[in-house]
DNA sequence: GTCTAATTTGTTACATCATAACAGGTCAAG
DNA sequence: CTTGACCTGTTATGATGTAACAAATTAGAC
């Protein structure tokens, strides 16, 4: 797996889709950035960025990598918040609610956003060896099953568009 | 929710995509065409299709609806099978690697296949009020989505679609 | 400032979803 | 009619998610 912390495209500000999480990065600045920018957004929305739900994007930040609530919640323990699951739920709800992170239904688990604040609905690529998760634009994707949904009188309201595969970097090690 | 039980449209043998889940249709003629489908499948695959597993495809068709594996579970106690959990994961296993069930993810639940042997990935149109669940087609879809990973380098394997909305019964009851 | 009301956090308790491991039964091939 | 593969039943436990209420905190009214 790669270990995603060198610093060669130095360039996460931008973080245009479709989304870096598996190029090689400097993911230092890469997370510090969507930090920011959730704050700024967060302050704009009268949402409470409180230390809990802070502390949890953080720690989601840290990888490309979806984690369970129970793993966030051991993280949360370890730096003093609350040990049980409703810690770790509410504040995961919170973020999702506040478009700083999505729920992966494929793995129950938890992703950062890479992009708020940019009212998107991604596709989620999850590479099945190294785990990272990256989302992709999903517009064509999505129109194609509005389309679809239309042929049989069906409104589509959301969709979760999750896929399985491997990662480019993987595809060189298998 | 519509009663799904009226005889409109008798014809479900065909059952070509996309599918009658939210038609008006004869169900009870629906559901034993499917079953007698798969039941040929199974014998030219040498899947050995047991009380069990018939049982829960059966239950699986009753309704356009995914079941829960408990749901699944209670039923087959009902019916004198052994009532512990894995039963009933072990018979929609099954159900799923012979193509003759599918999983919501979504839903954490389970949807008989309306087209056994059809050798299709569909996407998933889950309705929000009555709780139906439709089979869509989703090659442009598909398509859409692997030229959306292709542009990061990722090789999709496997995706889940599934789109919660209104289906058209319900959208005239709103 | 400080009181009040709304929100957030902590905690208990429980609900729901899922699987590992092994014993016993069934069935088809040799 | 035995052997080996597979299926079923059961025990036990693990993993994921939520309801409900009490205590702490915060924002806004005054």
């Amino acid at each position: 797996m790669p270990t995603h912390s060198a610093d060669h495209e130095p360039h996460c500000t931008a973080c245009d889709a479709p989304d870096i999480a598996f190029a090689v990065h400097d993911h230092g600045q890469c997370s510090t950035d969507v930090l920011a920018r959730a704050e700024v957004l967060a302050r704009a929305t009268a949402a409470r960025f409180t230390p809990v739900r802070r502390r949890v994007l953080e720690i989601l930040l840290e990888q490309h990598r979806a984690l369970g609530a129970y793993d966030v919640l051991q993280r949360l323990a370890a730096d003093g918040f609350g040990n049980q699951p409703p810690v770790a739920y509410r504040a995961l709800e919170f973020l999702v609610e506040q478009g700083f992170a999505h729920r992966i239904d494929r793995l129950n688990a938890f992703v950062a956003c890479m992009h708020p604040g940019e009212a998107h609905a991604p596709a989620f690529l999850i590479c099945r060896s190294c785990h990272m998760v990256a989302e992709a634009p999903a517009k064509p994707v999505r129109a194609a099953l509005n389309k679809a949904a239309a042929t049989v009188g069906f409104v589509v309201e959301g969709a979760s568009i999750e896929a399985m595969g491997l990662c480019p970097q993987c595809q060189v090690a298998a």
